[in-house]
DNA sequence: AATGAATGAGACTTCATTCAT
DNA sequence: GATGAATGAAGTCTCATTCAT
């Protein structure tokens, strides 16, 4: 299943006109996805949307893939700016501040595009697409490296495992709370927000009861 | 994004050769999604690789979606079947052996066949089919009215929203656990039975420390 | 310039009905090739030509090459027949008679189809189609084994570069007379005959004079 | 297949920079022509090749068979070139002297570039191209002048012929060496050399035996 | 003169699906 | 029941050519 299909842009645009191209092509993009689905992503259908002749999107991107790619790509840099921003927020927190820091940081990513979020989040794997791979990867390690400061008072030994749970128990629960609903603006940020909380601070400070 | 093709097979096979047609069918589609990739699943291939001839897979199923519809019902109603298999072990039984249970019926259910699983979900999202998340529902409701036997034990006030963090935080950490690992067998899958279940039992039995 | 393109037919037609359909297609190939030129074949104009749809084209074909090799194989094979079939003739003729046969056989299979044999001697040099080399070869090598047989009586020494020069010459020869008629009755066919037949017996069996 | 496009170039290049342009367009057509391929000839190929742009390019050639065509005109000027270079020295000289100037011109037009020979020569044939055609009768009538100069030696009364079969043979055999050898250096020069004086005069000055 | 962005016809090819045998 | 030939809409992508800057 390894592909050699290029996935990179052909060429940048040098001229203003040629970056307008561009832009609207990737909106166009967007909107398929988003709004009609997947299986209506077609490069015709993408050009035709854009408002550009099916050569000027050939011209830019070699391929379906490649659209999709852009697009994951600019919307992951969107995340691990908002992940590095916060990261200093982190070092040296009390523990509280750090967990309410990182859950918030996860519901912001989430809130960017949710719904676009969502549909890039399959095409990133059903293309084998390692651009959201390298933000869970440095999510984990952002993570697992603050743990390491605090090693003494946090009840799980293994780091990277504790690691690995808290940021695929927050993604995830984030992630359905924005499929569940339609309406995005319904979902329930702040209990959900508190109950992530609550699930990290527990996991990490206390014994197993019992 | 709403379809109105009809999924369903289109005649049930009643002669035993007909059986092993449809046990052909499906299982080169399984084959063929799991180590070729979705996007070379066609009615055509399937047909081919199951050594059947096209007409015949019409015969059985309507059209392409209702191969992986089938596939997904079978994979589906197995989970429910382990489900319900240890839903009766959970009624009544101390917080962490049903804790313990549930945990074990999802490494379970993921064990069943990794690669298709993983593979299903994904097409269980884009083609739409509400099968998967009848498991879901499944599963949340009894991890929820187990909860509320439990009600004066626990911690967390809303149930629908504990269960809901729940549910979603093991599946998801099961899933992304087996993901990662191309080889399958590496996974510690003790040491993640364990992590989860001190995730989960904190989370339900320990007030927020600090 | 080394392809891995499949040239080779995809399946053999079964049926009659599906003979048929390959026969109309490889029809409407030499007939375009023929009176539209190369560059307008297309496999949608030779569909369209067969009176067969693009995909029973596709059914036979992998692509338009292997539309040209199939018909080039078609004629290179009737061109052998006609090699094979005099060339036991040849073999222990006095020197006239085999030359007069070997010219003969040169002149027929350049009137198998005159105009088809020209495009498709164009095509296979374009696509790097062997199967006319191999005819050349064929060819080659039956002239040079029957001067072997004459050796005493032959003034060349090097029979394989007299078998190279006779062969090319004859062929040249006899494809520019075809080409330079438009009106193909027209070619002196007797007359070029005897030429042939005298440059080559001079060539053999001549000293040089002055 | 008679076109109507202009192929002539559209407007001489009347300073330095621009001859310099068209310079660089035709070697990169030739570059791409020779070790490329044909079905890889694109205009924009050709600019980018060329380091020019796309728009250049249609300045001084209106369509891409101009391209072609240029670089053909360019290559039957030197052939043309060698060919009367060496006219005059036919005129009036014996037989063997004349005989081994004709066969030295066409190797040596061979020479010129003989892998772009090649291709030009497919090319003409595909573009109905006249260039070679012109070359060809030249070359014919020139034999043909100075057969008729020593008529009275001459075994063949017909004269016409005998320059066709001459000129043809001659030409086929040193363009198909030279397609034989992938190294052009390997070719065994002096030895064809030998052989197509010995064909040549064989055919000319001695009775048929037997 | 030169640039390169834009165009769109048209080529190639796949694949879900139907239907005659 | 089964077969496989046939269909054609639809998708991917290229490339000759034009034109605004």
């Amino acid at each position: 299943m390894t592909t050699t299909t290029p996935r990179k842009p052909r060429k940048a645009p040098r001229q203003a006109r040629a970056k307008a191209t561009v832009e609207a092509i990737l909106e166009a993009t967007a909107h398929i996805l988003v709004d009609e689905g997947v299986e209506r992503l077609s490069t015709n259908r993408v050009a035709q949307v854009a408002g550009v002749s099916i050569g000027s999107l050939y011209q830019y991107f070699p391929n379906k893939e490649a659209l999709v790619l852009a697009l994951l790509e600019r919307h992951v840099s969107k995340m691990l700016g908002l992940l590095s921003k916060h990261a200093t927020e982190l070092i040296g927190a009390p523990m509280e501040d750090a967990v309410t820091s990182y859950v918030r940081v996860v519901l912001e990513t989430h809130q960017i595009a949710p719904r676009l979020h969502h549909v890039l989040t399959l095409q990133a794997i059903d293309l084998d697409l390692s651009a959201l791979a390298d933000w869970e990867a440095q999510a984990r390690k952002m993570v697992q490296g603050y743990l390491e400061t605090r090693r003494d008072d946090i009840v799980p030994d293994d780091l990277e495992m504790a690691a690995f749970v808290l940021v695929h128990s927050v993604e995830a629960v984030v992630h359905r709370a924005i499929i569940k609903e339609d309406d995005v603006a319904a979902i329930p940020w702040d209990r959900l927000e508190k109950e992530l909380k609550a699930l990290i601070l527990r996991y990490l400070l206390s014994e197993t009861p019992g």
